[in-house]
DNA sequence: CAGTGAGCGAGCTTCCGCTTGACTT
């Protein structure tokens, strides 16, 4: 029996809100949203203004029983889900649901988790906002009709289960976008001059000036006339000029800057990062990980102020107060923070650790003073030319706090230039110069995304929401749109003149560039969805488009559209778009005709196949009389962009036979897991150094007895009782083989004596396959 | 796990946002 009913999104939240209100009050959670729109029968009711059918998710079926049963008990009802359109819609679904009563009914809202905010809250109720729930409903509505006119589509025209929306596809988008803009880019170079100067100070002893050239030059011959110039040259500081400058703190973590830093500092991925934080919140350790808003409370100000004056003086405090700029934010909570202030570490994994030790300076940092620094400027004087050298150093009057945290960037190639101290100069000085150096330098392609960079532009775009971020970024690599990988760079070869005791001399060096580390990559069939979807669905595919429906959802939240009104303008012209492309486009496979092969004359051509991309050499034709054409799959690594004619022919050179080893056909070829040897329909991987287009008879015979041997020795037991029981030891330890599936041993028993019957009982008791792959979703 | 790419047709796939476990590996 209680009075007061409190229902939250959150669990933990729950937990905390319950502390702070004691007595009479029994706080609650939903586990977000308890309804959605009917899964099949597309949900919609689009005869009839597009009414929603809303239905319990199956998973709350259970949480729904709960919240109705405690709801009847209690004499006043409290929703207290998040302050934005998300929440104000799960708040008026339990109403709906929990058949709750307008007179004990009330919303409240509060967007920091204190006692203050919480009481606050509760001495003023509202009622639901209609409008905005009506915003929320726009937007599902309309994320319904894109996701599921748009995926059919695909099935037809490309493959079955692909999947559009319009989250997932502008961010495919993005990936391929930038992969043509890399694969157009002509790198160019240019000479980069850099020279050492030796000063001489007032007592004499000598320091070294580091300089670079105003210009670069385009060529060698006119790098080395510029140097040849500075043999004879005098040089002449002409101007020393002193700048101050300052550095200001990065704002509090929001989800997505969390992402980002955590990405670079500690190399996590963004799934990681967010399932180390939803432990760091579950254990009270930090504020809500989900939230686009860099505010923090009051009561954390205080605190963090009181923190900075007890570890580095009053000096170093100062109180921020910072403004959300990432376009839709809706600020229901707080900026990412520990919950306490004082805590600089915690237990947990080390994982756990580290992520919080950053949020932990993050925060301190956003409210300590700025860096004051000095920045000088020395230009130099060549007699012998019209260009100048100039020197630039840094120099940290109060570090501020700098003492604490240091964001880091993407940019690469920064070479840490301009941090030099700068010995004492005045004009007119004379100097010496002891050496120059001309270096042959590259432009830029545009890097490659990594997980954290693409979730930066989506909020840059504002697309998605904190919440979606990880998720959206996995479901674009489950559909095999996008692929993170490392990819090997390539050598290039560049020039550096130097010039030394009058002398100049020209080196050929050689680096490694383009170098990829868990960066995004766009896969074939993300190019061909992609390219199909721009050519007939150009609206949901523009950059702009999340941008132009949030400013109508606005407008519904304000009251001054109707939100089937809104969703009747855009789904007429959308559907005929949908039944256009359905009727119309033709069937896209990404086909690329790479060229004849010399041999045959015959057409090889690529494209994406049922299984994938593949080659063909030679054309299926018309009569039928003439052969089909041969057909291969893509290897791992190989892209229908990319591949060249030459790559494509060497597919077809495999499987090759070798020959026959006792009695049976050996053949060679090369699978998903890697070139392979086949015999008697067994398969045994090549070793490194084996080539499979020159592999002779010997050597697979030679493997294949190899084999044959480890396969023996890891048998540990065979059953009489049934010779399809197996007891094998494998990489993981032992485990049991029965007709062709693998079966876990628990850690309870030991492998060695267990009988039959022990066996057969694991192997019955297993989980389904079926039953598993539920359990995966 | 190491193939497959003839054609037909049944039955399935799919969205975004709000939450937290229950699952393997």
């Amino acid at each position: 029996m209680h009075k007061n009913l409190v229902i939250v999104e959150s669990p933990a939240k729950a937990k905390t809100i319950e502390r702070f209100l004691g007595e009479g009050y029994v706080v609650t959670s939903s586990m977000g949203h308890i309804r959605d729109l009917e899964k099949k029968d597309f949900g919609i009711d689009l005869e009839n203004k597009y009414q929603p059918k809303y239905i319990v998710t199956p998973d709350k079926k259970k949480i729904v029983a709960e919240l109705k049963k405690m709801a009847k008990e209690a004499e006043t009802v409290w929703l207290a889900s998040d302050e934005d359109r998300e929440g104000e819609a799960i708040a008026w679904h339990l109403k709906e649901v929990l058949k709750l009563k307008p007179e004990n009914t009330k919303r409240i809202v509060f967007h920091e988790i204190t006692k203050d905010a919480i009481t606050n809250a509760i001495k003023n109720p509202r009622s639901i906002d209609t409008h905005l729930v009506d915003a929320q409903q726009a937007r599902r509505v309309l994320d319904r009709i894109v996701g599921f006119e748009v995926s059919p589509v695909l099935w037809k025209k490309v493959k079955p289960s692909l999947s559009a929306g319009r989250v997932q596809s502008v961010a495919v988008r993005l990936i391929v976008e930038r992969e043509r803009e890399i694969r157009e880019f002509q790198s160019e170079s240019a000479f980069r001059v850099t020279a050492v100067f030796l000063v001489k100070d007032a007592a004499g002893n000598l320091s070294e000036l580091k300089a670079e050239l105003s210009e670069r030059f385009k060529t060698a011959e006119e790098a080395n006339a510029f140097l040849e110039k500075c043999k004879t040259a005098e040089f002449t500081v002409s101007d020393v000029v002193k700048k101050p400058g300052k550095r200001t703190p990065a704002q509090p973590f929001t989800t997505s800057t969390l992402q980002q830093e955590a990405s670079r500092k500690l190399g996590f991925s963004v799934s990681q990062t967010m399932s180390v934080a939803q432990r760091l919140y579950e254990s009270g350790k930090i504020t809500y990980m989900r939230t686009d808003s860099v505010n923090l409370s009051s009561l954390a100000l205080d605190n963090t102020r009181k923190k900075i004056e007890e570890l580095h003086g009053d000096k170093y405090v100062k109180i921020r107060k910072f403004k959300t700029t990432s376009k839709g934010a809706q600020e229901a909570h707080e900026a990412i923070r520990p919950t306490y202030m004082d805590q600089e570490n915690v237990d947990g994994t080390s994982q756990e650790q580290r992520l919080y030790e950053l949020i932990w300076k993050r925060t301190i940092a956003s409210q300590m003073a700025d860096a004051i620094l000095e920045r000088t400027t020395v230009t130099i004087d060549i007699s012998t030319t019209g260009e100048k050298f100039v020197a630039t150093g840094e120099v940290i009057v109060f570090d501020g706090f700098l003492r604490v945290y240091i964001e880091s960037t993407d940019d690469e190639g920064n070479n840490g230039n301009g941090d030099s101290l700068i010995p004492p100069l005045f004009a007119k000085d004379k100097l010496v110069m002891s050496e120059a150096m001309a270096t042959e330098r590259f432009t830029q392609r545009p890097p490659r995304y990594t997980e954290a960079a693409l979730v930066k532009r989506l909020e840059e775009l504002g697309i998605g929401r904190p919440s979606t971020y990880a998720p959206t970024i996995t479901t674009i690599q489950n559909r095999n749109y996008v692929v993170k990988e490392d990819r090997p760079g390539v050598e290039r070869e560049f020039t550096v003149i130097k010039l030394k005791n009058s002398v100049i001399k020209a080196k050929v060096k050689t680096e490694i560039t383009g170098t990829e580390k868990n960066k995004l990559f766009p896969t074939d069939i993300g190019i061909v969805v992609t390219d199909f979807l721009i050519d007939n669905f150009v609206q949901i595919m523009d950059y702009n488009f999340t941008a132009d429906v949030e400013k109508e959802f606005d407008e519904i939240a304000d009251g001054k559209k109707v939100w089937n009104e809104m969703i009747d303008k855009f789904y007429k012209p959308f559907h005929k778009k949908v039944e256009d492309a359905t009727q119309n486009a033709e069937r896209s496979k990404g086909e690329r005709i790479l060229g004849i092969d010399p041999k045959t004359g015959k057409q090889v051509t690529v494209k994406i196949g049922r299984f994938g991309p593949l080659a063909q050499l030679g054309e299926a034709s018309a009569e039928g009389e003439e052969e089909k054409p041969q057909f291969s799959s893509l290897r791992a690594g190989q892209h229908i962009e990319t591949i060249t004619l030459e790559e494509a022919l060497d597919l077809f050179k495999l499987p090759r036979e070798l020959g026959n080893f006792e009695g049976k056909k050996v053949t060679v070829a090369i699978g998903r897991f890697g070139p392979y040897v086949r015999h008697d329909n067994k398969f045994v991987s090549l070793g490194k150094e084996d080539d499979p287009y020159s592999v002779g008879l010997e050597r697979a015979v030679e493997l294949i007895k190899m084999k044959r041997d480890k396969d023996e020795k890891a048998v540990l037991k065979v059953f009489e009782e049934d010779a399809d029981l197996q007891l094998l030891n494998g990489r993981w330890g032992p485990y049991l083989k029965y007709k062709k599936k693998n079966f876990k041993i628990p850690k309870s028993v030991k492998a060695g004596q267990m009988s039959f019957e022990d066996c057969m009982k694991i192997v019955n008791e297993a989980p389904s396959p079926k039953t598993r792959r539920i359990a995966k979703k």
